[in-house]
DNA sequence: TGCCCGATTAACT
DNA sequence: GTTAATCGGGCAA
């Protein structure tokens, strides 16, 4: 799962034909507290301890909607958190959708980005090999940056935050860890 | 059965 | 910088 995290960044996530660039991530296992899984499995967080490459959706905070990509190994009920995307495919679509014309801002953050490429609860446990997802691996070589996480109260000392060095598109800037 | 809190965002002072 | 919006899960009673 560690590794699966930073090889995301600069892959290409696209929706139903909507998306773009993958910029940011945040890896979660459920041997530390700060992951839906960690209780155990409940009906919400029942596709994380299913098999891999599966999307798992929840609502954050009873208003917005994350994504999350499930991870290897299966039943370890890891899985990768999407934080922001670089807009690449959809502009109109994720404008409108978004009722803003800040590109920049269209996918920079997990309830945001959701937003913008129309996904739900209602897609929670599809297939991520499968329409209407679609992952283009990435081109090239990219530089990411290891950070600690954000917007979470518990484990907060694991660096398992990722992201594409010198993007503008992150949610919030990235503080380097060694 | 009820209360408190969160992997967030946007609007307001 | 601060605060409301809003719902499912964990924990206390």
């Amino acid at each position: 799962m560690l590794e699966v995290a930073p090889d995301l960044i600069g892959a290409t996530l696209l929706f139903a034909g909507v998306g773009g660039r993958i910029v940011e991530v945040e890896a979660y296992h459920h041997t530390e507290p700060a992951a839906h899984s960690f209780h155990g499995p409940t009906p919400r967080n029942a596709v994380m301890f299913g098999p891999p490459g599966y999307a798992y959706v929840y609502r954050s905070y009873g208003i917005h909607w994350c994504l999350n990509f499930v991870c290897e190994p299966k039943g370890s009920a890891s899985a990768v958190l999407i934080r922001a995307l670089e807009p690449l495919e959809g502009l109109r679509v994720m404008r409108r959708r978004r009722g803003m014309a800040d590109e920049r801002l269209l996918c920079a953050g997990p309830g945001r980005l959701c937003e913008a490429l129309g996904i739900t609860v209602a897609h929670n446990g599809l297939a991520l090999d499968q329409p209407p997802f679609e992952i283009l691996p990435r081109i090239g070589v990219v530089e990411v940056v290891a950070g600690l996480r954000i917007g979470i109260t518990k484990a907060i000392d694991k660096p398992w935050r990722y992201g594409l060095k010198g993007s503008r598109f992150l949610s919030k800037p990235l503080t380097p860890v060694a």
